[in-house]
DNA sequence: TAGATTGTTAATCGATTAACAATC
DNA sequence: TAGATTGTTAATCGATTAACAATC
């Protein structure tokens, strides 16, 4: 349903359109024009107008956009009305405050289980899910509709173990890793969550500021 | 140093280049040209030039760049041998991942104290860092040079506290909340990760591949 | 109807890519 | 010197901004 070519700086400023709309909903309120929520956004409403019309026309002329109403709009959009089971690979520090990070099941990602390689850490839950050995993701995988992963371990560990994931039939990665993962596999999907490239940029604008 | 307007486009480059940079220096490659390390990086050439030009001519015709010495001349753009000292505020599991995610003393932040709201958590430590109480941030920034703010509490925390750590002094903030410090205050340095944003990217261009 | 605000086209601006002279 | 590769200018491409007709 939406369109081919959308650029990614339009898809990127998705999820920030569906925060504030939700939050304008939380609070009961009913319409928004572009020119106001740009000023919430610090945006324009230019581009606002023009972001949402790559995929259709949700607003109404002389009124503003239905903020329910394009929120859910967005929301589809974006595919959270999809139901996804994503498993999590690496039960370390990052690891453990993703799979405790509840909110992500409002975007319709289940976690499902866990897997780890420390021996020490198999057997104990982390909300109620059973941290796994390695050995057993591809009986889990294939048994349990799994379409997404989570990688929080390191770089060396994903080089390792992408080979067995892509061939159980996972194409879909939220990878917190620094392995390169679209370079090896030309049919998946990649998000990258590069936590210390976010670091650096902040210690570059740090020293501009000066 | 570094001129003045380079666009945030080649600045969110430049942590990639140095973590590409110091993969090939740890594996003892002394030179590299920008037509394969952009095949490596799956960039081009033209563009690695053009980064690089914004802030001097590292290379030498006829050879390419120094590895070393082009990953240290982007340590230093990127201010990674600025030393800071970095306090966190809101120990769950997400203050408690980026607390014991080591690596970023490299990146020149030191993380030299935690502040939690939860009195439960009051006088435990992480990775020797004593966590204290809310109410002693203010005498601990003044006291110890800190220059730098981890959030990783809700939105609605740092709603409440943003004053506080402004008017003790903090003018750099990695912020894992929803909560829009820019808006409130201009002459701050801020660093958003949206991890919420991030799923929901990655949920687009699942429904993409379809 | 008049006012408001969208959807959409046109104009501008900036970023990326290509080309090539400089030079190691 | 000849080959390689940079630094930099020029050309292209795409994204953002502005303008305005359509219309609620």
């Amino acid at each position: 349903m939406p369109k081919e070519g959308v650029s990614i700086q339009v898809i990127r400023r998705l999820p920030r359109y569906y925060r504030y709309l939700s939050e304008l909903d939380s609070e009961g309120i009913e319409k928004i024009s572009s020119t106001k929520l740009a000023s919430m956004m610090n945006s324009t409403a230019s581009q606002i107008r023009q972001d949402l019309n790559c995929f259709g026309g949700f607003g109404q002329q002389g009124y503003g956009y239905s903020v329910a109403g394009l929120r859910s709009e967005i929301g589809k959009i974006l595919g959270l009305d999809q139901p996804h089971n994503m498993i999590l690979i690496g039960a370390g520090n990052l690891g453990k405050a993703i799979a405790t990070h509840l909110s992500f099941e409002k975007l319709g990602f289940k976690l499902t289980a866990i897997f780890e390689k420390d021996e020490k850490l198999i057997g104990t839950t982390l909300r109620d899910i059973e941290i796994m050995p390695d050995d057993r993701i591809e009986d889990y995988v294939k048994e349990n509709q799994i379409d997404t992963a989570v990688l929080t371990m390191p770089k060396e560990a994903v080089k390792k173990m992408i080979d067995k994931l892509y061939d159980c039939g996972i194409r879909s990665y939220w990878n917190f890793s620094h392995y390169d993962i679209s370079k090896k596999y030309l049919d998946v999907t990649v998000e990258n969550v590069h936590l210390s490239d976010s670091l650096m940029t902040l210690s570059y604008m740090m020293n501009q500021s000066d």
